[in-house]
DNA sequence: CGATCTCGTGGAATCGTTTCCATGGAATCG
DNA sequence: CGATTCCATGGAAACGATTCCACGAGATCG
């Protein structure tokens, strides 16, 4: 690494460091010629200012910090690049990190943020208790949470409101005659996880559908856990007609092991899943969802980070959630003989 | 932000500042004694050392810039998170950069890394030219390609011999019957594009195909241009049986068209892709790919750049690929007299 | 025409850390 | 017991940039 500094451009323009540094800020208190000797010179160079230095001087480090559960899942790998696009544009660079779903990679990461001094971080955060999420808010670098909450912290948060959609999921499932709905739910140590159990359990008991307990199956938001959910409410002796799915991934798992089962999606069982992600829509029979705006939740938490870097406290925001039927959830149940639970249609 | 310095540290220990230093750094010229009482100071004010600092006396920033096209693109959110597991594991931080495909951006994250002197990057281009990747190398920036590489510029890379699966697919295709096979091509702007291209060319020759060049659709590798691709490639006097799609993206666009056409995959017209992504396997029917690991890529790119880092000069990696037949190409074509193979039965 | 003001500039301090050098007390050797 | 070695430690310089302060030369005013 061959590092130009602003000394070599100084001395090549024939002027003191202060001067340059000056021109290339942008101060006014420059003459005319020296700002085109320094400005010559540092593009003969090819000079870079060491972003180190500067942060360190400056206490600011024009970047941002960007922690989520999971970057493969494709709900969080949007967030990232509405996320980062929006940081972008206003002049920040995003690093970008990892947690795996756990509570140690989360923290790790956490302290490497404060470690390197970013103006401002958003999380998505990974179980319940904060963690090292408290050593953020002691050292008082702003921060916002996103998608999910922590209990206890008061930090402003951009989060979905799942209740109308999922409610609008329910009502459309009990319209199509289904009284046994299946509920593949997240886990109860996020907050979305508790949030949206909580709303179909509400939505549930409003429509007057069954609300036996066997009917919810609690996953942690991996694939895996949805094929799991699947089985489990299948063996049931009186299994449900229709399954709702409380992330993409379980979903996912889910659709793998009923195909397996050799169990038709949208006319065996009826399938709706919250997160819209772009696929969903090309699958055979394409997927019913609850879908909320990633684009606007990565862009109102850089948002309200800019206005906490600047000193404000700004609201949390809600965003809206809504479904939107598709072929797996179309078709109203047929009566058979093995099951009477529902009435027909 | 409220930030601890070693110098409270040394204070609260009852030491100078060079010794505190000494002791959190594990020099051994340290008393038991002290080297105690500094890590009680430290644990107690909860100090994190600000990595500028570190950074700029040490001219090591234990950081690597990542820049990837796209990280929607599953397989670019798996490798880069490979990428970043693997260099977590060696202790690096990763700073991700997103080009969205475009030149500009590229080179323009690629000033921030020089900026922020990150001690290597890893990058799959975007783009013929290299543009700001000639500054890496005149700096010295120790730097891995991915993926992709790039004419003229001599560095170590890890990208994926093409040519094996794509000659395996063509071959397979061609057991199944077909004769006229439609490819979407990747931008003969990339490497991948181009290497594919051929290895679809050579391989189409091998097999005593059809070799018209209006089988050749030529795409971006975004799917908006997968859906192009099908339209022009089926308006042809006499279409393809068969589809072979560059990339995974262009692979969902084809899809959902095909969709919307009514053809069915697999019966009306066959059809595989480049890249595996795990849902692939879950659509209906399940797409033939062809594979290549993503996360061998990402680590052994870490490898690589750490081998540079090191001051070694190591040699690129090829790695394989390998076709998995699925169910969307695994129907024989039946013998029809006309160019509407699909629209029976 | 001398005093004041303006303005561009150089020099120096500073950010937080690491590391080199000097110091002085203890330990060891002849 | 005096000389040498050893070793923990404090102090200071350095990394590369920004910014404050002071200075000197012109311009302006009474």
């Amino acid at each position: 690494m061959e590092a130009v500094t602003i000394k070599e451009v100084a001395a090549l323009a024939g002027v003191s460091v202060g001067t340059a540094s000056r021109v290339l800020s942008g101060n006014p208190a420059t003459s005319a010629d020296t700002r085109e000797r320094v400005a010559a010179a540092a593009a003969e160079l090819d000079y870079q200012p060491n972003a180190q230095a500067q942060a360190l001087r400056s206490t600011r480090s024009n970047s941002l910090g960007l922690l989520v559960p999971d970057v493969r899942n494709p709900f969080f790998a949007d967030l990232a690049h509405a996320a980062e696009q929006a940081a972008l544009s206003a002049g920040y660079v995003t690093l970008l990190g990892n947690a795996n779903e756990r509570n140690d990679q989360q923290d790790r990461y956490l302290d490497t943020l404060i470690s390197r001094r970013v103006d401002g971080v958003i999380v998505a955060p990974v179980g319940d208790d904060g963690g090292r999420l408290r050593a953020l808010i002691e050292r008082k670098v702003p921060t916002v949470l996103v998608d999910r909450t922590v209990p206890g912290l008061d930090l402003p948060s951009v989060t979905t409101d799942s209740e109308t959609g999922i409610r609008q999921a329910v009502q459309h499932l009990a319209e199509q005659g289904h009284t046994r709905i299946g509920y593949i739910s997240g886990p109860q140590a996020t907050s979305t996880g508790r949030d949206r159990f909580a709303a179909f359990t509400r939505a549930v008991a409003e429509a007057g559908l069954s609300q036996d307990p066997d009917l919810v199956y609690f996953g942690d938001y991996q694939a895996a856990s949805g094929s799991a959910g699947v089985h489990a409410l299948m063996d049931l002796t009186n299994p449900p007609t229709a399954l709702l799915a409380a992330d993409s991934l379980m979903a996912v798992g889910a659709i793998s092991i009923l195909h397996k089962l050799g169990m038709r999606i949208g006319t065996d069982i009826a399938l709706v899943a919250f997160d819209d992600i772009e696929w969903f829509a090309l699958l055979n029979p394409a997927l019913s969802v609850i879908a909320h705006s990633v684009e606007d939740m990565g862009r109102i938490a850089i948002d309200l980070l800019l206005q906490v870097i600047n000193g404000q406290s700004p609201e949390s925001v809600v965003l809206p959630s809504e479904l939107i039927v598709r072929a797996s959830s179309a078709t109203p149940i047929r009566p058979t003989s093995t099951t009477e639970q529902w009435s027909q249609q």
